[in-house]
RNA sequence: GGUACCGUGGCCGAGUGGCUAGGCGGUGGUCUGCAAAACCAUAGACGGCGGUUCGAAUCCGUCCGGUACCUCCA
């Protein structure tokens, strides 16, 4: 298939058209959790983002090979002083084994993306399996000379690298602002500068997880891990990095300062960022300690929720919004997505039932050709389902007779949401019927009872029925063409 | 303080110079024993001020308000 996609590059902050470095085969980075809590609405934002990229190159025939890491060594969370490991802190906390607490939460993470029909990576690498290839990485920048070693610690010396380089490409930050604006914090006295960033740091007793290296026993700093793992399986130069916003800098940042000090080059094409989910206006975060769980949605067990939210609710609500934009969390908007989508999905299951014409009143083709535009132009779901909802408009009047649709016409507008809606989008109609044959019968057999009961006006054995039912969650819908139902 | 970004109708949210975004909600209608659902129709907007232009939500200036990053964060 011809591409015509353009992606919009964090790096030269423009829209550029997409050409993979070696077409059809296409290598994709996607900054994963660090597991050591539940996966929250923030969390499924990147997930469904870099998800429905995925899918989308895949649909045009792209060979992707999508690398999501699992962070399971933990970052350093304070340079300042003991550099203590989030996940390691948490296992004194709880009286686990580490990797415990690791397994704990991955399982529980892959859960939620599988609940949200999010496609599994082709490769899910974690960082603690990866020590080998990080120390190596730390060897080569140090024999290159953009790194120095401090009391069994390696720093990256940001100062040198940035005679050869430009650290603050992809942020947009110059050396000098960061030198003002962080020298006035704490004396970091194994450091050259405040702005150099650990790449080996030495263990304290207190670490649980550490590994041999030729510097001490410790463990690896935060933003060697993408770089290590990315060439491995992408190899030097790839097509795609993928991540959040937040991680711009200096995550990102410095993976790119990594590749360079040591392989000369950047390691990425086309960098990627989604935007934030925000809550009260504010972004949704364990900092601000403001998130909810994607257990909390589906269960409506939080005090903030009228309700509970299906996945393919929160899905359908974050492909709403572009990628780039915050999108703001309220109950008001999460309704919203919940009723559009269904009613999307109506559309769909209408298309059975729809008798053909000998002639279309409507051009189909016009259909197709946006959503493709709109997916081209940046991923741009919003606009791509605002086409859906248009097509269904018309497949609607289709339906009350005021338009009309060929045989060929309806199996080709029928195909066009198949691909689009699910293959695309990845959503999934929830309220299918149960494919159970014998409650298919059942509930034949009490709809037919009720019918004979409206036939012969028992208006209150009618609803009894109905009622009944619904206290059971099964919706009855009285059409032209007799009752139906749904869970 | 530095850097980047945003401010669109009751709510969410597209849109970069002229052409209906879309969804939810509201209102009116169709259908129905009633209700619900569904469907159709419809109103309402571009933070303030100034400028550029035949014409601005869209470009420029300015003011006001908000957010993110600079420390772990999706």
């Amino acid at each position: 298939m011809n591409n015509n996609l353009h992606i919009y590059n964090t790096l030269t902050r423009t829209k550029e058209k997409f050409e993979p470095i070696n077409a059809p085969h296409v290598g994709m980075y996607v900054c994963g959790p660090t597991v050591y809590g539940d996966a929250h609405l923030g969390h499924a934002r990147p997930a469904i983002t870099f998800d429905i990229v995925f899918r989308y190159l895949k649909h045009l025939d792209l060979k992707v090979r999508y690398v999501r890491n699992i962070t399971d060594v933990g970052h350093l969370e304070n340079d300042a002083d003991e550099g203590e490991d989030k996940i390691a802190k948490k296992a004194i906390l709880e009286s686990l084994e580490p990797m415990e607490i690791v397994k704990y939460y991955t399982d529980r993470y892959h859960r939620n993306m599988d609940q949200l029909n999010v496609l599994h990576p082709s490769i899910e690498p974690t960082a603690s399996g990866h020590i080998i290839e990080q120390i190596e990485l730390i060897k080569t920048i140090l024999d290159n000379g953009y790194a120095y070693e401090s009391e069994g610690s390696v720093y990256f010396d940001v100062e040198k690298y940035s005679k050869d380089y430009d650290y603050g490409k992809l942020s947009g930050r110059k050396l000098e602002d960061l030198l003002e604006n962080t020298r006035v914090l704490a004396g970091q006295a194994e450091k050259k500068n405040s702005f150099d960033f650990a790449l080996w740091k030495k263990t304290d007793p207190r670490h649980l997880m550490h590994w041999p290296s030729p510097w001490s026993e410790g463990y690896p700093g935060w933003h060697l891990e993408c770089s290590a793992m990315g060439a491995k399986y992408l190899g030097e130069t790839f097509d795609i990095h993928g991540g959040g916003m937040d991680l711009l800098f200096p995550h990102h940042e410095s993976e790119i300062a990594q590749s360079n000090a040591c392989r000369g080059h950047d390691p990425v094409k086309y960098w990627m960022h989604n935007n934030m989910i925000t809550i009260d206006g504010q972004k949704m975060g364990k900092s601000l300690n403001n998130f909810i769980t994607l257990d909390e949605f589906f269960s409506g067990d939080q005090e903030l929720l009228e309700k509970p939210y299906s996945p393919m609710t929160i899905r359908f609500f974050i492909l709403q919004a572009h990628y780039r934009s915050t999108v703001d969390f309220s109950n008001e908007a999460l309704h919203a997505a919940e009723k559009g989508m269904k009613k999307l999905f109506n559309t769909i299951e209408l298309l059975d039932k729809i008798v053909p014409s000998e002639k279309s009143s409507i051009e189909v083709e016009h259909f197709e050709k946006k959503f493709y535009e709109a997916m081209d132009d940046d991923f741009n779901t919003p606009i791509a389902i605002s086409h859906l909802f248009d097509l269904s408009k018309l497949v609607n009047q289709v339906n009350d007779g005021k338009e009309t649709l060929s045989d060929i016409d309806l199996e080709f507008v029928k195909n066009l949401y198949d691909v689009f809606v699910f293959d695309v989008l990845g959503l999934v109609n929830e309220e299918e019927k149960g494919d159970d044959q014998l409650v298919g019968q059942l509930m034949d057999t009490i709809l037919n009872l009720r019918k004979d009961a409206k036939l012969n006006k028992d208006w209150s054995t009618a609803d009894k029925i109905r009622d009944e039912l619904g206290k059971l969650n099964i919706k009855i819908k009285d059409t032209k063409d007799g009752a139906e139902w749904s869970q």
